[in-house]
DNA sequence: TATATATTCCTAATATATTAGGAAGACTTT
DNA sequence: AAAGTCTTCCTAATATATTAGGAATATATA
């Protein structure tokens, strides 16, 4: 199964395209920096609870979903 | 509404309590410090997502079930 | 009261999250 | 090819998570 930081990266990513945001505008709506999402999605960084609330506001999704997508990436590949 | 960290503390604590675990048995099981289990408990401290995945599994509890609860908690007060 | 157990508190060290700015590389569009 | 946009990569600094051990305090129990 995936790690869970890779799989948060992977999610993250997924979801921001879908909502069609660059990495620079969803780090502008969840204030975080620019360069921040893009390690979290390479996952080399993973974020802490707060962070999470952050970008999933930014998403327009609750942060219990963003987590459950995550629970199904780790048990993938 | 309440802060982030403080409402994960106040719902680590319930659902701690909940199964019957002492801060040393949930930390010993989900693999990270007795001190830091209180730390998170008194919202001092934020988990990371690995950590909040860890806690969980010791918990038995799904991590977003866990995500789900601080929502609510964030909402109360 | 005394003893044990559980939690909080305190300090310090290390690892990692997060910030910050910019250069390099990829991709698209003209 | 050139220009523009987006993402990755690189470095460095700061804040915070996490580890580690132990003392102080609380809470339960004999």
């Amino acid at each position: 199964m995936m790690d869970i930081k890779a799989a948060t990266g992977k999610v993250l990513k997924r979801l921001r395209l879908k909502a069609g945001l660059t990495q620079e505008q969803l780090a502008l709506d969840a204030d975080i920096r620019r360069t921040y999402v893009s390690l979290i999605e390479l996952g080399q960084n993973q974020p802490t609870v707060t962070t999470i609330f952050k970008i999933s506001k930014a998403l327009k999704i609750s942060p219990s979903k963003l987590i459950k997508l995550v629970e199904t990436e780790t048990l993938k590949g």
